[in-house]
DNA sequence: CCTCCCATGTAAACTGTTACATGATTTT
DNA sequence: AAAATCATGTAACAGTTTACATGGGAGG
């Protein structure tokens, strides 16, 4: 229920097409809630039906089309209302961990490669939301700038140090799974299981 | 995919039935990945149908049954094949953190109530794991023992230390959210949005 | 006798992934 | 003229949730 959410917070900043949504779910809005054009604009159109959003259809070109889509009253009422609500958990589901659990099984290199590779996955994660935190700080953030156009004086603090809060939480939970697969790799060696042994034994 | 190949490592560990699988997806290992009832017997008989396990069929009492089931040498090597492939890393669906970068939106009972939810939520989370590896370090585990019982002597100790490991990262995660939502509610207290203002003007 | 635990499922709805499909417009 | 980007979708499948449904056995 949350693709809805998402794509509500994203056009209460300003209306949007199903393609300009997408870019958003693939790029900055992408590291909280991922989601792919054909959810996108079949849930558009539901939405629409059920009168949370307008189409504004605009030509583009000779035959081109383009639907803008507008947040209603009754879109902004389920959006707060869901702000407002007790925020559901949804149960864990998390294969690095459960791989984790019983590592002994898979082979030397298969392991030294996981947990590599979770680094690497974090790493790129890592990075990358550092950047939209730059972005923010520097006020070069193409979509919190738009909104911050529609914002009152007095809430843009507020606005600006959400945005920071949000993301510093994903830079924290990065850090903290690249810390858990360096102690991994720091584990395997204390184990023996590393080959580290191939450039111990040069020749 | 991985609701198989947390199946599979349950079973590797010894024969269940689906009732049982059911109690450990709801307990330990419900941890790393949750499942419920409804999904894990369909998928214990599209795997057995499969090959990958076969159920013993046991009578209990007049006329009720309990299917045990095994892990056959497909369902070992699929096992084998999963952990020593590359994983496979989900898109990040995280409404909490969703939620945070729009907080703004929120009333301020509704934002401090949001804050100490996620507290909650993730303290339950800690206290549990953090039983678990009291268990795993006391031998007082059931799942890890039952493990133990077929488990090489060399091996042991990589197979208490991973299953440590997985959880010191369940845990280390709960930590960070924890602090994550202690900032944020440092920081409506900064911005002069709590409602701490209640306690400071008593009459 | 009642309640809790054992034991196994089905059905419907919803959510998400992967692949396919098409065509116009703008930039190089 | 080709390539990138704009723009909108469909179809099939895989995975997940929620609710429903049933009945036996063991212990107080």
């Amino acid at each position: 229920m949350s693709l809805r959410n998402a794509i509500l917070a994203l056009l209460r900043i300003g209306p949007m097409s199903g393609y300009d949504l997408q870019k958003q779910f693939s790029q900055s809005v992408g590291h909280v809630w991922h989601a792919p054009d054909s959810q996108i604009y079949p849930e558009l159109r539901k939405m629409a039906d059920q009168g949370l959003l307008t189409a504004e259809e605009q030509a583009r070109g000779a035959s081109g089309m383009r639907k803008v889509y507008h947040v209603t009253e009754a879109g902004e009422r389920e959006f707060l209302e869901w702000m407002n609500a007790p925020l559901k958990y949804q149960r864990t589901r998390d294969a690095a961990h459960l791989r984790a659990a019983y590592l002994e099984a898979a082979d030397p290199e298969a392991i030294e490669e996981f947990l590599n590779g979770h680094i690497r996955h974090w790493q790129v994660e890592l990075e990358t939301v550092e950047e939209e935190i730059c972005k923010i700080d520097t006020l070069t953030s193409p979509m919190l700038n738009r909104r911050l156009e529609v914002t009152e004086d007095e809430d843009r603090e507020a606005t600006i140090a959400f945005k920071r809060y949000s993301y510093e939480g994903l830079a924290a939970r990065a850090r903290g799974e690249i810390r858990w697969a360096r102690e991994g790799l720091a584990l395997i060696r204390q184990l023996g299981i590393a080959d580290g042994v191939e450039d111990a034994d040069p020749q």
